[in-house]
DNA sequence: GTCTATACCGGGATAGAC
DNA sequence: GTCTATCCCGGTATAGAC
C-alpha cells in the first residue's frame, strides 16, 4: 500500500478540514501554507483562486461520502442502513468541532459562485435520494416509521442530520445525532 | 409612532442582515458603514469590537424572536401552532438569501469566543423547548404525531428546521420548509 | 458622537528566479 | 514544482481633532 500523499492532495484534504472547521472565509493559504509545509505560491500553482480549491474540495469530499454510501450493503434492512448512515454522519463531525463540508458551504453559499452552489447541491440531492431509498425500503418492511411520501420525507430527514450537525458541535455533545435516528425507528 | 431609528439600532439591524447573509466572516465594518452611512471609526464607538457588536446582535436577534413566540396564542392547538411556527421561520429566510443568524453563526462557532456560543447556545434551547411544549400538546390533542419523548423530538425538529434554511436558500425554494411540518402532522 | 488620518496586519494573487 | 519578493487591497482597530 502506497501512504504517499502528493502536495495536491494534502493541500485538498488539509483545506476540506479547515472549511468543515471555518468555513469558507474563516481559513486562508497561510493556514494551508503552514500545515502542508509549502509556500502560499506553491499551493497557487495547483489551485490558482480560492475558488477553485474549494470546488475541488466539493467534489473529493463528495466523492469520499458517496464511495461510504455505495458501501453500505444493499442486502441490510432498511433500520440497519438508517444506524449505518448515522454513524456515518457522526464519523464527519470527527471530535466534535467540524461539521459536513457541504453543510458549511451551504451556510456561506451566499459568498460562494454558481459551480460551488451547483457541486453543494448535487451532494445533498444525492444524499437525500439514497435516504428516499431506504425510508421506502422501510415502509414496505415495516421497520421504518414514514409519514408521507418517501422523497419528502427524505428532505426534512437529510435537512435534521444537517441541523443536528450544527447542534452537536455547539453543544459538543453527539447524542443529538442519535436523536434524529431515533425518531424513524418503529417504537418497541 | 417614531419612525427614528438611532444610528446604534441601524448598525445593529444591519450587522443582523449581513451575518444572516454572509455569516460572521463574510461581512465587514466597511460593508456597515457605507449602508448605514457613518464611518467605522463610528461604528467602533458604539461596539469597540466585532465580537461585541456579534454578541449584541445575537441578544437583540434572540429577544425579536423570543416575542414572536410569546405572541403565538395559548389556547391554539399544537397543530395550528406548528404552522404559526412555520411560517415565522420562513420570514426569517426573508427574500431567500439569508438563513436564521443563530443558524448561522452556529456554522461559524469554530471562529466566536464563548459568551456567543453561550448567546447561541440559548437561542436553540428556547426554541427547543417551545417546540417540546407544543409537540407534547399534539401528544394530547392527537393533533400531531410525536415518536419518542417530545423534548427529544423537539431538538430533531429544531434541528431540521435550521437544516431546511440551509436547504431553502441553497436551492431557492421554500417548499422544504412545508415538508418539514408535514411530517408531523396526523395524516388525513 | 462623528470625523480624518493612520497604524498594522493579513488576505489573495502574480512575476520571475531557480 | 517550489521558492522569494512584491503588489494591492481590505480587514479591525486606535488616536486625536472637532
Amino acid at each position: 500500500m502506497d501512504t504517499t500523499a502528493t502536495v495536491r492532495e494534502q493541500i485538498l484534504d488539509h483545506a476540506i478540514t479547515l472549511m468543515m472547521l471555518h468555513g469558507y472565509n474563516g481559513f486562508s493559504y497561510r493556514d494551508l501554507s503552514e500545515l502542508v509545509g509549502v509556500k502560499t505560491s506553491s499551493i497557487h500553482y495547483y489551485f490558482p483562486s480560492k475558488e477553485d480549491l474549494a470546488l475541488e474540495a466539493v467534489n473529493e469530499y463528495s466523492n469520499q461520502i458517496f464511495g461510504l454510501l455505495r458501501a453500505v450493503d444493499a442486502s441490510l434492512p432498511a433500520d440497519v442502513k438508517l444506524a449505518r448512515y448515522t454513524k456515518m454522519f457522526g464519523r464527519t463531525l470527527g471530535d466534535g468541532n467540524q461539521i459536513c463540508l457541504c453543510g458549511m458551504l451551504a451556510a456561506d453559499i451566499g459568498s460562494l459562485p454558481d459551480n460551488i452552489r451547483a457541486a453543494v447541491q448535487a451532494f445533498f440531492k444525492t444524499n437525500e435520494s439514497w435516504l428516499a431509498k431506504v425510508l421506502a425500503q422501510g415502509l414496505k418492511e415495516r421497520t421504518l416509521v414514514v409519514n408521507g411520501k418517501p422523497e419528502s420525507a427524505a428532505r426534512a430527514l437529510f435537512a435534521a442530520y444537517q441541523g443536528s450537525g450544527l447542534a452537536s458541535r455547539l453543544f459538543q455533545t453527539k447524542t443529538r445525532l442519535e436523536e434524529i435516528e431515533a425518531l424513524w425507528k418503529v417504537s418497541k
